[in-house]
DNA sequence: TATGCTATTCCTGAAAATGGAATAAATGGG
DNA sequence: CCCATTTATTCCATTTTCAGGAATAGCATA
């Protein structure tokens, strides 16, 4: 047996055209399958649609009023492709997740001239310094530091991020500059807590090389308060480019060990890579991709 | 790609459910059906219904609004199937077809206790002397007399019609009664019109002999015009038992050449074939199937 | 850390739909 | 008046599609 829809869809065409022939080539299909269609439908109803004889075909009284309500059926199911595939103009919801370090600093400036353009556009974000899925589950785009490890995300990296090992002008006046790695360890440190398992993350050195602090001076699970420890001189801290960036460039903290410089890490954008992306989300997408990417773009700088 | 009903379906289902495998096993089927089915309808849409990963899914805004008409649409639809299915008691049209002389000292009667038993029940009575098929084409039950050849018809004899040569007897007394077929030569005679080709009915006999009349006294195409002559006394008329039984009874008329009677026809309730018989059609059928073939529902006699 | 569960992809056997050829009957023209 | 043409229909073989088992990946929970 066909399917309903099918059956249906048939049978309002061969009420409007009058003979099965004509709705067969109407539908571009044999005529075979108009007369099997109509069978079908009328046995799931219980009741005669046509009359019939070899030669020709009439819409019984039965038929004529099912076919009004078959109509308006199926143009309701219609719309349910047509009005929803054509977006009115770029509009609706874009989950963006990033780390608040990033978020904070760039996403808005970046978004405010896209939301200026489309008042219609929905900004979620979601700033999480941690792939959490069950968040992430809204989540249109997301930008990260590091690897994007999941195969079902399409990622792409847009710049890479330096990590720079900096404190105060005045620490340093206090201390002696290192000059090694394991002159660190006799400086006041801090270490930054992975949230996602609770530890420290090492610093990272050249050559793979990492250091794990044995006793911090300070410990904490946000990068932009590690960062406020350092500007008001409490430790040395190992902190990304884009945090430490204009302070460096201010003059207000300084980079130490610059030859011992661990690989830069890289900032990537990523989606969702199953079923197609909505024109509204492609939208947010390239800009944001476009803005991170290009230097000019950044007030601040953002590594290299 | 499914169709595009069973897809609507089945993301429905899901954004109820809330999980494929809950989805899956509400509608039994497997869950990489679910998964294929919304698949299919988020690229059709060009928007991503849910949001996803390896261990559950969650549904999108634009989703939780499409869910919204999805279902409205499916409703809708599915009322084309409900609704209409469900007979509300016995009620609607009914076209039934029977020559002129039948439909007239029979149908009626006999309808009557349905069309009082169920008031709803619209009898549409096409009296027609001839299968024309153009007209037959809103029949769902005929009545006639003869063969019906057309195989899509499913056909049922009912009663056998004798055939009768009869005359009023004032006629039979102005004449001599015929004893054989060549004394009807000098006698008057009326002949009945075939409505279909035009031409006169040939008068039949035992052992398939036929009879044409050369000079006929009267010639017409209503049996029930050729009964009033042969009552006036105009002529002999080869007359059919249902016309015939009550005038012979009452003594109006009187039958001759009994032994040359020729083999009784049939009377045939038929209705199309194809397509299911509603409960409508089926209830007129049966009771005019018994009310046709009971000798005692016959107030006037129908034969034999 | 290990186990279980869920979504997903791939693949193969099974089911269904599709259209060609043939049949039946009615219409229209020579 | 008969024959060719047209239309609905049935039968059948081919092709397409569908459905679920097995396997994979990744998250969640004990």
């Amino acid at each position: 047996m066909l399917n309903r829809m099918e059956m249906v869809r048939i049978f309002c065409t061969a009420a409007e055209a009058g003979s099965f022939r004509e709705a067969a080539t109407r539908l571009g299909i044999s005529p075979q399958g108009v007369t099997r269609a109509i069978q079908a439908l009328e046995t799931e109803l219980g009741e005669s649609l046509f009359h019939r004889n070899t030669r020709q075909v009439s819409i019984t009284a039965f038929g004529q009023d099912y076919a009004k309500d078959a109509r308006s059926a199926l143009d309701h199911f219609d719309t349910l492709f047509r009005s929803h595939r054509t977006e009115p103009e770029l509009s609706g919801r874009v989950g963006i997740t990033a780390p608040h370090a990033i978020g904070r600093r760039f996403l808005i400036p970046f978004l405010q001239p896209l939301a200026a353009a489309h008042p219609d556009l929905q900004f979620d974000l979601r700033l999480e310094d941690q792939m959490t899925d069950a968040v992430e589950a809204h989540i249109d785009i997301g930008i990260r530091v590091g690897v994007i490890r999941d195969r079902r995300y399409v990622a792409r990296a847009l710049a890479p991020v330096p990590f720079y090992v900096v404190a105060c002008p005045s620490l340093i006046g206090q201390k002696t500059p290192p000059e090694s790695l394991d002159a660190l360890a006799k400086l006041p440190l801090s270490v930054l807590i992975d949230r996602k398992n609770g530890r420290p993350w090492p610093w990272l050195f050249a050559d793979g090389q990492t250091f794990a602090p044995r006793q911090p001076a300070l410990i904490c699970d946000d990068p932009d308060t590690e960062l406020e420890a350092t500007l008001a001189g409490m430790c040395f801290g190992q902190i990304p480019a884009y945090l430490a960036e204009p302070h460096l460039r201010s003059g207000k903290l300084v980079a130490v060990l610059a030859d011992h410089a661990p690989a830069p890490w890289d900032l990537f954008i990523y989606r969702p890579q199953q079923g197609p992306v909505s024109k509204r989300v492609r939208l947010v997408y390239d800009h944001l991709k476009q803005a991170f990417s290009n230097p000019k773009l950044f007030p601040q700088g953002l590594g290299t």
